[in-house]
Formats: C-alpha cells, structure tokens, sequence
DNA sequence: CAAACATTAGGTCAATCATCCTAGATGTCA
DNA sequence: TGACATCTAGGATGATTGACCTAATGTTTG
C-alpha cells in the first residue's frame, strides 16, 4: 500500500521539478516507475491529488532541511550562510531545470492552478525561517525586509544560472551575497 | 497577407505569456483572433514555427524599447533606472504573469526545446545594454559583473511578485537598487 | 473577363491526455 | 482453508492536441 503511493509521489516530484506539472503526464510517471496507468486512481483520484501529495512532501522535506541548518550551524550567521550556499550545493540540479520552488509557484501562477497558494508556502517557510535568523541577529525591525530581500536575490540567481548555466557567475553572486551579510551586521 | 500572419503573431505572444508556451493550444489563439485552426498551417509550418516568430517579434521590440530608453534618458545613471523601474511600471503584468523574459526561458528550459538559446538572447539584449551603460559610468571593468547582478535582482524581484503580488516589496525592492546604484558610483 | 495566385474555412487524422472500469492477483486474518 | 479487503494490470472512454488536406473564396494581373 505504502510503497507504491510513495514511489508515485517520489517519481511525480521529480518529474514535476524536472519537466514542469503541466507537462508531465501519467503515463511519463508510470513507465518511470513500472506501473500502468490505471494503478493511480487506486491511490489518487486526480492529477491534481498528486501535486497536493507532492507539495506535502516538499513542505516537510524543507522544514527538515532548515532544522538541519539550525542543529549543523554555530549561529543566526551560519545559518543564513547555508542558505545561501544551495546555490552552489545545489548548482547541477539548478543549472539544469531552475530553483524547485521558484519554478513551480511560477508555472502554477500562469495556470491559475489552485494550488499556487499551496506551492507559495514553501516560500513562506524560507522566509519565516530567514526572519527569524535576521531577529537573532538583532535585526528585529528590517528582518521581515531583508529576508524577503535575500530570497529574492537567491531566485534571480538561479533563474539565470538556468538560462546560462554560468557557475562562476552563481560564485560570484555568493560572495556578493556574503559581502552584503556582513555589512548588514557591521552596522551597529 | 500580412494581417492574420500578424495577428496571428501577436496573440499567440500575448498568449505564451499568460499561460506558457506549452500550455496555449492553437485552438485558443484561433479562437482569440476568430479565425479558424487550418488557417494556421498556410503561415507557420509548425507551432515551433510560430514561435520563432513571437521570439522575433519580443526581440525587436526589446531593441526599441532599450534605444528609446537611450533617447528619452539625459545620462546613463538614467538609463540604468529606467531599467529598475520597469518592475513598478510593468507592475500589474509583472504580478499575474511574471517577467515575460524569464518565464518563458524557464519553461523552455524545462521543455528541453530547441528556441532555448534564442529566447535567451533577450536576456542578452539587456545585458549588453546594461553593460554599456556601466561602461559610460566609467566601470570598465567591473561593467559584465554589474549587469548580470542588476538583472539577476529584477528577475528575482518579478519572480516573488508574481508568487506573492507584494508591491510594497517592489518598491522597497527598487529603492535598494536605486541606492545600490548611487553606492557604487560615489566610490571614486 | 480569365487565368494565376494568395488566403481561408472546416473536416480529418493519429497521437496523447486524464479518467474510469473491471477482472484478476495478492495479501490478511478467522 | 476460506472469506474478504487491498492492490494492480490493462483495456475503454471521450476530449484535446498538433498536424495535414481539400475545397472554396479573395485578390491580383494579363
């Protein structure tokens, strides 16, 4: 019971990340996993099931991911510098197919997809954890703003990395980043 | 001759704007200049066909907007904020559909199609006039580094204001270009 | 007016899509 | 062993896709 329905969301969140939700199809997800097509409906009963079964994961994979950073990291600074760095950790997947979340709230903005909402909570979940570093930073008043800020430089990067696929560029922008970090915290 | 081939043309790039390229079939764009769907293949071979045109037509376009941007400018510190402040004037566009530019490369990334390289090269008119304008300001050297920082940050701005239609986080978002801007050229 | 060419409408095609259905396989537990 | 729920395979469905074709209409030119 479990095994298939944890295979047809794995194989459906990469094929999402990869091809796009749109034009992934059943029958792209079936032979990945050697299935037939009528297997799903058993577990899902519609394709927009499936993205809200993948969306889950997503969320729960990243809250994993940023606890991780918390536990592995000394402090605040640590943290956001881990953030920043998936963008060289993670270079080859963003190279070839984009940020995973930037692309998908994107694509399901343009098809009024009701779950855009839904896929823009991932965002929130990086912003909500970015924030609360910026605070322990002692940057109570702008943490909301900067955040907001660093995630928005992190996604331009990647959508050109795409484009391009430059890594100096990315290592470039990583320092850039960094360089701007410690500003912000040489203030006081 | 011209007429339909045209209209043709400019509804399907108002279309692969709004809904992607995939995702627009040539029975909505017939049905959005009311002509019927056989008449396509007496002007375009193919959808790639089409396109190819959309991606001419967004070009020189592009080419025109950038020139007008030179005239209507005294400086080119002026130019370059004509640039940031697409994202306040293309704002409402911006919020429902995204950055045309950026979108449409992500997607074709994904797709894996072969106009990839030459919807980027939009991307490439924009950097190459940025750079000219970095260059007018006397940063020679550092002129490449600064566009693709400057276009990274739009395309990242336009990326979260589509998922989240903030324009205070636009504005606030220009702001910080704009003293970016001024930062980089007092350091003389 | 007539012949040559350009344009359009609408039907047809095979392929593919998400969805649904049923029959059989596999497991679980009394 | 037998009964019953769970799972799976694969065919059938109707809708939609890009592509193609032909007949009919405009338009231009001799």
């Amino acid at each position: 019971m479990q095994a298939t329905k944890r295979s047809i969301i794995d194989a459906a969140n990469i094929l999402f990340y990869q091809q796009g939700y749109d034009h992934t199809s059943f029958s792209r997800i079936a032979d990945e996993i050697h299935i037939s097509r009528g297997n799903f409906y058993h577990h899902f009963k519609s394709k927009d099931e499936i993205l809200e079964a993948v969306l889950q994961v997503r969320m729960s994979h990243t809250c994993e991911m940023l606890n991780g950073w918390e536990k592995e990291s000394d402090n605040a600074l640590d943290c956001i510098r881990r953030f920043i760095q998936i963008l060289d950790v993670n270079f080859d997947k963003i190279q070839s197919y984009g940020c995973p979340v930037g692309t998908l709230c994107t694509e399901l903005g343009k098809l009024n997809h009701n779950a855009q909402e839904e896929a823009n909570q991932v965002f929130v979940l990086f912003l909500d954890w970015l924030k609360k570093q910026f605070i322990l930073l002692g940057h109570e008043k702008e943490a909301e703003h900067l955040a907001m800020h660093l995630l928005a430089r992190s996604q331009g990067v990647a959508t050109l990395a795409h484009a391009f696929q430059d890594r100096d560029f990315v290592m470039y922008e990583i320092q850039e980043m960094f360089d701007w970090l410690d500003n912000i915290n040489e203030e006081e």
